[in-house]
DNA sequence: CAGCAATATGAATACGTAGTCATTTTAGAG
DNA sequence: CTCTAAAATGACTACGTATTCATATTGCTG
């Protein structure tokens, strides 16, 4: 491997100049300048990040905790996360997180010495968020949040719940489903209790059959649906905890005959790119704003890194019903 | 932040042994072994990983170059080479590539002495191939190649396009339009070669008008499809340069009122998981094997890494059809 | 051309780890 | 108890860079 010494032995100069060509070139005089950077061409040299990163105790690197991508809203996120990180000259480390390797992530998010760390993958009360307070990294968590958090950025999930009810009760439904996830995820919960709320607001009772908490796999997902199907009087319309949810009942209520609308309405939460296409066209609640969670999130966490604002950031974006054709007003028998 | 040395005074014994006690703990006795342990865990101390890399010349990061998550193709292999190299203990860095950020893209994954790299984003004869031979990094291409790529995992592209057409034409459809990605890419080139070949076989005439090479984008494929759709002899059924090109299509045409399959037909190839979604029902062409590309080529790459194995890795997958609801017999008139 | 400030360069060092080699300690044999 | 081989530990150095401080060179003023 070809070293800044290579370098300097080559151009007939110090390692030191070397190292000046490349980080305050303006410091350096015009042939010397040149005679090096001709060096550098020549021996098609590349510094060594790492070692940079030993000296400069930073690493230029970012560790992204994210769900997995076969959950659409990962897939945006992710893709504004990588993007942003990128182009601001950060490497990215990427980790899809789920329950079993959770831990494992963080430790080698910390062993890395990253400059920062943007999750989503926490638990409203999760007892590793101590220790990374610990490790004195600057983080951010998008769409999750725990209950001590001071840096996230989410969207208002009481809210979205409040209006996911509500959009379909405005369609003269009655029996309202609700799908979601484990209550230990701040989104899950938060959107659960809005929906509740709007239920209660408007008089609508709920069977306790009609209350599934999945965990969210496509699996777990079908067999809500199942369950759902199974009951003598059926919801005419299921309130999802998240579009990923929403779309795999989608998915399996088309494969076993279902129709959607007609049979049953469908409301996801969060508005993901993949909702708006031809063939899915999900009635769901997002956010107003087009930026999404991660690159809001990203866009905060850099500032952090290179500002050293210690500053709280407490972001939650309003939403609004994404009115689409997987939800239809109900005919009146 | 804590170092070894830290650790060494608090635990009363050299840096040398608390170095051994991380890599080689049976070289050390009991009772300083756990001294040493205790003083880890009092400091919470974390070894650094990029000293470490420094040293050993090994970052046990893998750099990924992909496609955009857009392209549901990258996210079933992202999600694969992610996963697998985690598990396997590495780090992954991701970038999404694409024609801007390409260069720099190989600059920072060269810069920061990854162990391997792992890339789609090549084209057939793209001149950064050769630096990254010289830097003598392992590295290996999926679903794309170089001419003389040496380490790849693809499918068979020339049989998929083929297939492709052989589909709708034994549906008895004679107008095939081809629809696909930019010919300096090897994927596309093979696939419409294909495509070409099946044509010729089954004595089908093409018009000039029915074959369009679009750059991939939403964008793009929408505007092929309405320039489709503006013949005055529309073709019958769309092969396809991927499931991306496939879904953008569906999805615009859906939109515009053009009934799939009843007016058009339309296949992709890749058989990505979103093509399987109840709502989609894609006609594809996929590789017979149940494992992705990117996990094959992220299993070699790290083999190729761990062994320093110098044997050329070809891997070309079979493909077969998985025929959906997007394709359909023709009515003859 | 002297003298001095400003500019340009280099030598030495630190970063935190792993590995080499030398040294000390221990265990076992006689 | 002595001697020797084996086991355990430590001092020192390399890895490749950025930075500090010292030194050399340049340019300018009078």
């Amino acid at each position: 491997m070809v070293s800044s010494k290579d370098v300097a032995k080559y151009a007939g100069v110090s390692q030191t100049t070397v190292s000046r060509v490349l980080n305050t070139p303006e410091l350096v005089k015009k042939p010397t300048l040149e005679k090096v950077l001709k060096a550098i061409e020549a021996l098609n040299y590349v510094p060594d990040a790492n070692a940079r990163s030993l000296v400069q105790q930073k690493t230029k690197t970012i560790a992204l905790l994210s769900g997995p991508l076969h959950n659409p809203f990962f897939v945006d996120t992710t893709t504004a996360i990588v993007n942003y990180a990128t182009e601001k000259g950060y490497k990215v480390n990427v980790q899809f997180v789920n329950d079993e390797n959770l831990t494992e992530a963080y430790a080698t998010a910390i062993g890395t010495k990253v400059d920062g760390i943007i999750l989503s993958c926490i638990l409203y009360d999760d007892p590793i968020f101590n220790r990374l307070q610990e490790m004195n990294i600057p983080f951010i968590t998008y769409n999750r949040k725990h209950r001590n958090n001071e840096q996230f950025v989410e969207i208002d999930n009481f809210e979205a719940g409040y209006l996911s009810a509500k959009h379909v009760i405005e369609q003269q439904h009655t029996r309202l489903s609700w799908v979601g996830g484990p209550l230990t995820v701040s989104t899950f919960k938060h959107r659960y209790e809005g929906f509740l709320k709007a239920c209660e607001d408007h008089q609508i009772e709920l069977s306790d059959a009609y209350i599934l908490q999945t965990d969210t796999s496509k699996k777990g997902c079908e067999d809500a649906l199942a369950a759902l199907l199974e009951l003598e009087e059926k919801p005419t319309a299921i309130c999802t905890g998240s579009d990923s949810i929403a779309l795999n009942i989608l998915d399996h209520a088309t494969q076993i005959g279902a129709a959607v609308p007609d049979d049953i309405s469908i409301v996801g939460i969060d508005n993901v790119e993949l909702s708006q296409h031809g063939r899915i066209q999900l009635t769901t609640i997002g956010s107003i704003s087009e930026h999404n969670l991660g690159l809001l999130a990203i866009e905060r966490l850099i500032e952090l890194i290179e500002n050293k604002k210690n500053s709280c950031i407490n972001i939650t974006e309003s939403v609004k019903v994404f009115s689409r054709s997987t939800t239809k007003k109900i005919k009146r028998r």
